[in-house]
DNA sequence: ATGCTATGACTGACCAGTCAGTCACCAAGA
DNA sequence: TCTTGGTGACTGACTGGTCAGTCATAGCAT
């Protein structure tokens, strides 16, 4: 959404006005040959802190920048704006594992083995990583920016569906599978994972959710009567 | 400080007769005559728009203010600050749901029925209402808000959890499910349902989700091989 | 010098919450 | 029945403060 643009309008006007301007001390040597990379991604990865801990509206820009330790405005020589940022921030924390999804393609391994492969990879490279937090942003202010969540589908969501969908079928086609209900609704298969990201933001100081043992529940279910 | 107020009063929940706000109020006559509680009702139904539409840093109550036909200064009369409104929303939406809840504990019907009367119940009365944008609120506004966490958990989640385990746990010793993974996991009975609660607001548009379907999906996995 | 990067004070906009004033309503007196 | 004065629910301009984004200036590198 992004407050409008605003602040639009030359106000060059201005300098003059400010003719009796304070002293204004530049003191301090500046780290300056910190390459240009790595200041990008200690802005990114402040900005995944103070996203994480206040949301977008909620993150202040000048706090990303004290904890990138660089000023407010270099965080303007590398992003348009905030929602840019919150863009690449999504898509930098997503893009890595989009690589590990397309090595699933073209395997057909016995379903279980399938799908207890992708719900302890969700467990470890997700659930065990900052990455969670990126999909509670997702969830939560994915609805506020439709290009989040397109980018997101498009990418993740969608990939995800359309590779196990046919290795269901072909699962449930050879009676690994109880019925088609797996392949019609992948759904199910990461509906835990689901609840255990935001139970963890949640609930977890109250009622700790043991995940491994969630997941090990979830699979028993999914195969139950089913030769493993 | 606030004037007084502190939004006492029970939590009635109103019908929300008027549901969507008065566009707009002449500027002449002054509803003055409304009743109190209307009035609280109309500004509760205004808060839920526009914290469902922008969330609760970007929500703005002088638009709360004009959908529900009120001056600002007038929320403030029926609510401490904008927390205080924001807590109130969520528990008036909630505590009509909870009377509902107890109705279970003393039941002891088949496990699948139960399964499915649980099910159907969450997609009649929360899925297909503005419950479901609640949901969506909690889940995306709770971890900073540690008071609506806990009384989500305290008053919701953690008695369907003790409603339901004992159930699950005779009915697996019963031999109506497949082991005890649903009595020690209850919460992967309701996992779908959270998953259609964040893709309606996500991913709808771009792959819509039958959720009854689904949710016959569901069941039809969990008993699997089981006597209906 | 020249062309970068970096800085942080500054600006305009915005917003939660306040409060002095308004006026619809009622009741008591004529 | 018709004033008239009191009451407080309601109003919205205003305040104090916040923050995204800008830009004149300063430093580093070559």
């Amino acid at each position: 959404m992004a407050r409008a643009v605003s602040s639009r309008g030359g106000e060059r006007s201005r300098s003059a006005a400010r003719a009796n301007a304070p002293p204004v001390d530049p003191p301090a040597a500046k780290p300056r040959s910190l390459p240009a990379e790595a200041r990008r991604a200690a802005i990114l990865s402040a900005a995944l802190e103070e996203f994480c801990a206040r949301g977008y509206e909620g993150a202040r820009l000048a706090d990303v920048a004290k904890r990138a330790g660089v000023a407010k405005g270099t965080i303007y020589l590398y992003f348009a704006d905030k929602e840019a940022l919150f863009q690449e921030l999504v898509r930098s924390m997503v893009s890595p594992v989009l690589g590990a999804l397309t090595q699933l393609r073209e395997v057909d391994i016995p379903a279980r083995l399938l799908i207890e492969t992708l719900l302890n990879t969700f467990v470890r490279e997700v659930y065990g990583t900052r990455r969670r937090d990126i999909i509670r942003l997702i969830l939560s202010e994915g609805p506020r920016f439709p290009a989040i969540a397109e980018f997101y589908y498009r990418e993740v969501v969608g990939r995800v569906l359309a590779i196990l969908r046919p290795l269901l079928q072909r699962a449930a086609a050879r009676g690994e599978l109880p019925g088609d209900a797996l392949a019609r609704f992948p759904q199910l298969i990461v509906a835990p994972m689901l609840v255990a990201v935001m139970w963890h933001g949640l609930f977890d100081k109250f009622d700790p959710l043991d995940v491994d043992e969630m997941v090990r529940a979830h699979v028993d279910i999914l195969f139950a009567g089913r030769t493993g």
